[in-house]
DNA sequence: TTCTCGTACTACGACTGTCGTACTACTTCT
DNA sequence: AGAAGTAGTACGACAGTCGTAGTACGAGAA
C-alpha cells in the first residue's frame, strides 16, 4: 500500500493547516482530525509536527492564538485556539500558487 | 514570481534525479543542466544537494557508480558515473505511486 | 602564454522541520 | 473506579538541504 512520507507532504503541512483555518478558528486536536477526515486518512499528521507548526507560524505573523474556555455547550476542556491572519492568508494563496506550479514542474519527471 | 522552495521539492529530488538516470547512466554535472532544461529553469537543483544524494542513493542501493574517461571524442574531463539499479527502479516507481497520491491529497487543502 | 570561463566535483558546519518518546491533566464513557 | 478520548508540552535526535569555500582540469580567447 502506498504511503505519504514526511518528506513528501514536507513543504505542504503549513499550508494544510491554514487551509482548515481559513475557515474559522480551530485547535491542534480539531485540525488533526480534519486533516485526517478531509484526506480519508490518507494524511495523519503528528501531534509534534503540529504544534511546532503553529509555534512557527505564530511567530512569522501567520496566525494568531486566544484561549478560549469550553465551548457553549460546556463540553471540553480549555483549549488554544489558531486564527489566520491577513499575512496568513497571504502566504496560503502564495503556497497555493507554488503547489500549482510544482505540481506542473514534478510532474515532469514522473513516469506515468 | 512564484518559486520553487526546497523544502517542497525535497522529498522530491531522489524521484528526479532517478528519473534522468532511468533513461541512461550519467553524472553530476550534466544531470544538473538536465534537471534545469527540463523545468524550463523552473528548478535549478543545488550541488551540495545533489552530491549528497548520489552517496546516500548508492549506499541504499538505488544507483551504482563507475568511473569513466572523456567520452568517445575525448571532450571533457573524468567523471563519476552513475547507474540506476533495479533496486533503484523499484523504488523510482514507488516513488511514482506515492507522487500520484500525494498529489491528489494535497489538492484537496488547496484553494484553487 | 596567460587568463578566464566552464566543467566536475569534495568538505564541512549550520539550519530547519519532523519524529520518537515521554509526560501531564482534565473529561467523558462504561 | 478505570479506560479511553481530549488537549496539549518538553526535549533531544535525525535527515536532507544550504551556504561557503576550495580544488583541479580543460577549452577558448586575448
Amino acid at each position: 500500500m502506498v504511503e505519504i512520507s514526511s518528506d513528501v507532504i514536507r513543504g505542504y503541512n503549513d499550508t494544510i493547516i491554514l487551509f482548515i483555518l481559513m475557515k474559522e478558528p480551530s485547535y491542534g486536536y480539531e485540525i488533526s482530525k480534519q486533516i485526517k477526515s478531509i484526506s480519508d486518512e490518507k494524511y495523519v499528521i503528528k501531534e509534534t509536527t503540529l504544534y511546532s507548526a503553529f509555534t512557527r507560524m505564530e511567530k512569522n505573523g501567520y496566525i494568531e492564538s486566544f484561549v478560549a474556555d469550553p465551548d457553549s455547550e460546556g463540553n471540553g476542556k480549555k483549549r488554544t485556539y489558531y486564527r489566520i491572519t491577513d499575512k496568513g492568508k497571504e502566504y496560503y494563496n502564495s503556497k497555493c500558487d507554488e503547489w500549482e506550479l510544482t505540481k506542473e514542474v514534478v510532474q515532469r519527471f514522473i513516469d506515468r
